[in-house]
RNA sequence: GCGGGCGUGGCGGAAUUGGUAGACGCAAGGGACUUAAAAUCCCUCGGCCGUAUGGUCAUGCCGGUUCGAGUCCGGCCGCCCGCACCA
């Protein structure tokens, strides 16, 4: 009598016999033998309290890797843990008033619940939240080491301040000019922050960034970008009109165009540079001008195209190769303070944007590289400007050169007159870190009136945070807080105050895989690292991974970690987001998935019969309501239908869309799986027969299981469920065929509940269970693969003629090419078609297909 | 503007990387079983012509290379992502 497979009682009886059992549990190096080892990690949560759709596709791509290296003989570490500070708890203490620290806490209790259910095979004996004293402490401790190192410094600069919530905000969390959560207009204020010198790495960070192969090209180049290297000359320009104050050597200028300095009509400096707010002190206009430029927001791209505004100061520097030719400076809106030094020369022939500077200030235009087919004496630029390839003129001694030859030539000029040299230039700044909150890593400082900066010894470590903080204003509670900051010097004993900014989250998840692989053994860490398959999704692609690689360099610089190429992360995996169809109600509000109803072609809410209008597929997200909760899904499907269906239908790096059908799917096939083992379950064990239909169920399942080897392997999970499911359906087809088969259908259940656990390691364990695996299907080795198995004698092949199909043969596999082309002349079809007509040759491609060319 | 990616049935997507296009799933339609429903099973399912064997068109559009192109090359069109006045 067939049974039907019940998820809720099978999923929580092998998770707690996994439990038991340790299995999932990481070998130590020793333990381990010869086993090699193999870093499974997916990026850990922020601990919301809630676990979503997108959790669950993410971790569940983690796991397939996971087990199905573990069942592949390597010792595997897949642990878990969470990114705990961070701004939502502070916000929950504000609204709810409840300590961030408690609200984080409950949280992860909550989540770690849902997380248990979805039957990952995690080392929860490494677990830890980054808001554990004793990582916090351990990230003091590194902190210090960098600080001492160089690598920690401070200085002043200029962040955005939100002056409702008295903090700063980072640049993503400014929009439109506003604070994201205050709405208060955000201003420019100079504060002196903590840096991390990320820059001392940025060569490093660009080559090796290149050499990670088993990253999406994708990463890389936007890796790449970020660091944004360029090769140019940095010069000054010397002053004609007389130096003002403090800038006796003239204008230093970044450019990336030396071939084009005999094309150069002005000097444009930032609003934003030393000079231009000297000379700003004694100029009631410069100041209007500056605040004008100030005024245009960092958004909204295109109004900040459209206009290019000047001011002229009055002062002009000399040409360093023309003698008696001079530049006026002005301040222009488009040169950025914050790239190269703040300053440029302009040569508008060759640059969009200083031919509409030029254009709209009357300043010269001297075309200085002429094109290939261009005339010397009639080329002209009007408003667009000419950057494409050429030979230089119109330049003395640079005349005649390529423009690559030119830039050597002029920065060797500039070089031997001292005036500058050829430098790189990295768009990549460093990374401030400092972060006027509550809930994250004190910075381990003391302030000393006399000693200055004083970092807090390390037997004093951890700096804890204090618990007794109030949430009712604005403003950092560490700074407000009556008696945390005032402690005595530890260099002189005099009183003095502790840093009260914390450290940006982002340098929480900098190092946690380090500290997964051990929390202080070195030769641990070394054996684990680097991460061999990192799974996360792409919205890291530069943030989290540039910093990460960061922190192992600094790691490794300071002695924390014996990791030469400084890479965390040998291999990185970016998967897609859940999505979902979004509804609107007749009056306009969003509707969740589960309150809406499809009758025929519309849709209607199923309170009200409201009409339904189904909007764009979107990422499942709170303000749309077009979320499905993965405990509602798991209550009723199971862990394992869930986990199947955001594996199947998509490629893992692409979004999948979430659809009610398509989990209804999933779950009938679950059942149709259980069907294959349960008609086995009382059948005596059986060797494959030899029959013709014992060996064709048998080429099935070895067949399958290379294929899904092989997806598995290369990432493309959809490809593997398709071959479960072809597999699965000729295992049904085979019941039919009597008893012969059994040892073949025995064979190929066996191999299949193995393959299953990567996805449905619940379901698998059960089938395993029914056809009398021994121990744990979870522990159960990778299916041998008979490659024998996998082959077949015999291959059908299309015949063509003239490349277009008219039929096949079948031919015994490795055939002559003669025989093979014999059989395909022989063909009545080929026969009646080729009747009248020359052959002019017939191609042969072993194993794949006849191609008959005819006049 | 710069950089990267992608266009295949009603839908998500396969296609051993130049060799039988549409695997597998979803949706849809038809049928079996049933008093009925659920569940399950079977069949059909890119367009056009044809009762059918079959023919023909077809992988965004135009062209090229090749015995053979979804795949390679050139040019368009469209969509997505990242960066964006980076000198």
């Amino acid at each position: 009598m067939a049974t039907r497979y019940d998820p809720q009682t099978a999923e929580q009886k092998w998770r707690d016999a996994w439990d038991q059992a340790e299995l999932f549990k990481a070998k130590s190096p020793k333990e381990a033998g010869d086993a090699p080892k193999a870093y499974v990690l997916e990026m850990f949560p922020y601990p919301s309290g809630r676990l979503h759709m997108g959790h669950v596709r993410n971790y569940a791509m983690g796991d397939v890797v996971a087990r199905h290296r573990r069942a592949n003989g390597y010792n595997v570490l897949h642990p878990m843990g969470w990114d705990a500070f961070g701004m939502p708890a502070e916000n929950a203490a504000m609204e709810k008033k409840v300590h961030p620290g408690k609200w984080t806490y409950q949280n992860i209790a909550a989540m770690k619940a849902q997380f248990a259910k979805l039957g990952l095979s995690l080392d929860w004996s490494r677990e830890f939240a980054t808001c554990d004293p004793e990582y916090y402490g351990a990230q003091q401790a590194l902190f210090l080491k960098m600080l001492a190192k160089g690598l920690v410094y401070r200085k002043a600069s200029k962040v955005n301040w939100d002056p409702v919530d008295n903090t700063v905000l980072a640049n993503e969390q400014v929009i439109d000019g506003r604070g994201w959560r205050s709405g208060a207009l955000v201003e420019q204020r100079e504060l002196t922050q903590w840096f991390f010198r990320i820059t001392q790495y940025a060569e490093d960070l660009l080559e090796e960034v290149q050499k990670l192969e088993r990253w999406p090209e994708k990463v890389r180049t936007m890796q790449a970008n970020w660091i944004g290297r360029s090769e140019g000359l940095q010069m000054r320009f010397e002053w004609d009109s007389a130096a003002p104050a403090g800038f006796d050597d003239g204008i230093e200028i970044f450019t990336t165009r030396p071939d084009t300095l005999f094309g150069a009509s002005f000097i444009a400096l930032s609003p934003d540079h030393p000079l231009t707010i000297q000379l700003a002190r004694d100029s009631n206009h410069l100041q209007l001008f500056r605040a004008k430029c100030a005024q245009v927001g960092t958004s909204e791209e295109a109004i900040e195209k459209a206009e290019k505004l000047g001011f002229d100061t009055g002062l002009t520097v000399k040409h360093p190769f023309v003698d008696g030719k001079t530049l006026p400076v002005w301040v222009a809106n488009f040169v950025l303070m914050g790239y190269g030094t703040g300053a440029i020369f302009g040569c508008p022939a060759h640059d969009q944007r200083d031919i509409d500077f030029a254009r709209k200030f009357d300043l010269d235009v001297t075309p200085v590289v002429l094109p290939p087919d261009g005339d010397a004496t009639s080329f002209t630029v009007k408003n667009e400007a000419y950057t494409g390839p050429g030979s230089i003129f119109n330049s003395d001694f640079l005349n005649g050169l390529s423009i690559v030859d030119a830039k050597r030539t002029a920065i060797e000029r500039i070089e031997a007159m001292g005036l500058g040299a050829g430098t790189v230039n990295y768009r990549l700044r460093d990374w401030g870190v400092s972060r006027q909150r509550y809930w994250g890593c004190p910075i381990p400082v003391i302030h000393c009136d006399s000693c200055g900066v004083v970092p807090v010894p390390l037997d004093q470590l951890p700096v804890r945070l204090p618990e007794d903080v109030t949430f009712d204003q604005p403003g950092n509670p560490l700074d407000r807080h009556p008696t945390w900051k005032h402690v005595d010097c530890p260099a002189c004993g005099k009183p003095a105050r502790r840093e009260t900014d914390t450290l940006d989250t982002f340098a929480d998840s900098s190092w946690y895989y380090a500290r997964f692989a051990s929390a202080t053994d070195m030769e641990e860490r070394a054996y684990w690292l680097p991460v061999d398959q990192y799974v996360g999704g792409v919205e890291h692609a530069v943030l989290h991974l540039l910093y990460a690689r960061f922190f192992a360099r600094a790691m490794r610089d300071v002695g924390e970690l014996d990791l030469p190429s400084g890479e965390p992360f040998a291999g990185l995996f970016t998967q897609g987001m859940v999505t979902h169809e979004t509804y609107k109600s007749a009056s306009g509000q969003w509707l969740e998935p589960s309150a809406v109803t499809q009758d025929g072609d519309t849709w209607i809410e199923t309170a009200t019969g409201g009409i339904v209008t189904p909007g764009p597929i979107e990422k499942m997200s709170k303000s749309k309501k077009n979320t499905v909760d993965p405990d509602a899904i798991i209550a009723q499907f199971g862990a394992d239908v869930a986990r199947w269906f955001v594996l199947s239908d998509s490629p893992p790096e692409r979004d999948v869309e979430w659809t009610q059908s398509g989990v209804e799917g999933a779950a009938r096939f679950a059942q149709r799986l259980w069907s294959v083992f349960d008609a086995l379950a009382d059948t005596a064990k059986a060797e494959p027969g030899t029959d013709a239909d014992s060996l064709a169920v048998r080429k099935a399942s070895h067949k399958a299981v290379a294929g899904i080897d092989k997806a598995i392997e290369e990432f493309r999970f959809n490809s593997a469920v398709a071959s479960i499911h072809e597999w699965v359906t000729a295992l049904k087809k085979a019941e039919a065929a009597g008893e012969a088969v059994t040892g073949a259908r025995l064979e190929g259940a066996s191999m299949l509940a193995r393959c299953l656990t990567p996805f449905m390691p619940h379901l698998a364990e059960t089938c395993w269970e029914r056809i009398g695996g021994e121990g744990f299907v979870s522990a159960a080795p990778w299916p041998v693969v008979d490659k024998a198995l996998t082959e077949d004698d015999s291959v059908t092949m299309a015949v063509q003629i003239n490349g277009k199909r008219r039929g096949e043969i079948t031919v015994p596999k490795g055939e002559a090419n003669d025989i093979v082309e014999a059989a395909a002349h022989a063909l009545p079809e080929v026969i009646s078609f080729i009747e009248g007509k020359s052959v002019k040759k017939t191609i042969v491609v072993p194993g794949r297909i006849v191609n008959i060319v005819v006049a």
